[in-house]
DNA sequence: AAGAATTCCAACCGCTATAAT
DNA sequence: CATTATAGCGGTTGGAATTCT
């Protein structure tokens, strides 16, 4: 046996609130309160909503002291910083800027924020956007001279994330946490990311989602291995089948590596490494971004 | 000026976690 | 413990408003 429907969808209103539904409804919480009981409520207030409806138009636009309009740098900070670290939990996001919604904070970061830290090419509409990835992915194989479909994901993945990343650091560098051993060879491996991490079920398709849709989050280790002649990845239990050399790894990762002073075999806090962006994109931010860790 | 394209955001949907029985 | 009801969450959508061509 299914779910039962929490109303009667055929006997409720949907679609937008008329100003006398809204005034209905505050009215009825700011006299009796939810009661905790949102499925109950519209009944009690006279309205011809679902409780759903009732307690989101509440939470979102009616409850007091609720902020509309323009958000601050501050407040962009914040949310920069927090996505970078949890990810998409807008709630808890919503929890650390008082008065603003998890919807609110939710529809500025997809329509706004996104754009605004990815946004080194202001005019960029979708049709430019398609145009210019599929430019990049042509030209990203023909210099690598891989096979197309070998190793797709793991490029794409790489290339959503540190496209998302260079922006963030730009934006927040203090919350992000980078990690690096001193260079590309066997052994060595670069951990990204923060609080979450990949189950073991995670395969080369579900991390490209996962980096694909949660931007910065998680702690991610790839690792450098030697394979023939050449170089492999490795990420999680997944190998890669092709051998690279040095700089094809450095280009299928999509940024540049150097290291300064840095002692072997471990990352320190005083060591430094400076990444740039691929010339060869003209969709990533530009710059020279200095890390310490 | 007008139609097309894009942006924006309120509201909905479906899922999961938790509470109640 | 199993089942059912509810709250809350995040993704998605519809359509109005705005911008572009």
């Amino acid at each position: 046996m299914g779910r039962a429907p929490c109303c009667d969808k055929a006997n409720v209103k949907k679609g937008p609130w008329s100003p006398e539904e809204d005034a209905q409804l505050k009215d009825f919480i700011e006299k009796y309160g939810t009661g905790g009981n949102w499925i109950a409520l519209p009944q009690k207030a006279g309205l011809k909503r679902c409780g759903k409806s009732c307690r989101l138009r509440w939470l979102n636009y009616l409850r007091p002291n609720i902020k509309h309009g323009e958000f601050t740098e501050e407040e962009d900070r914040i949310i920069c910083s927090l996505y970078a670290t949890i990810g998409s939990r807008w709630s808890i996001i919503a929890s650390q800027l008082p008065g603003r919604t998890d919807n609110d904070i939710k529809n500025y970061w997809n329509t706004k924020l996104k754009k605004k830290l990815l946004g080194s090419t202001p005019n960029l509409n979708k049709r430019n956007h398609n145009q210019q990835q599929l430019q990049y992915q042509q030209l990203h194989q023909q210099q690598l001279h891989f096979p197309p479909l070998q190793l797709p994901q793991l490029s794409r993945a790489f290339d959503q994330f540190n496209s998302l990343a260079t922006s963030t650091l730009l934006q927040c560098p203090s919350y992000f946490h980078y990690e690096a051993k001193p260079s590309l060879e066997e052994g060595n491996m670069i951990m990204f990311g923060s609080e979450k991490s990949c189950t073991s079920s995670d395969n080369m398709a579900s991390l490209e989602s996962y980096l694909y849709n949660s931007g910065t989050g998680g702690t991610h280790n790839l690792n450098i291995v030697k394979e023939g002649g050449g170089y492999g990845m490795s990420w999680g239990d997944h190998q890669a089948p092709l051998e690279y050399n040095y700089e094809e790894i450095k280009k299928l990762v999509n940024c540049n590596y150097t290291l300064c002073n840095t002692p072997s075999n471990s990352a320190t806090p005083t060591s430094s490494c400076i990444i740039q962006d691929d010339p060869v994109d003209g969709l990533k931010p530009h710059g020279e971004l200095m890390y310490q860790f």
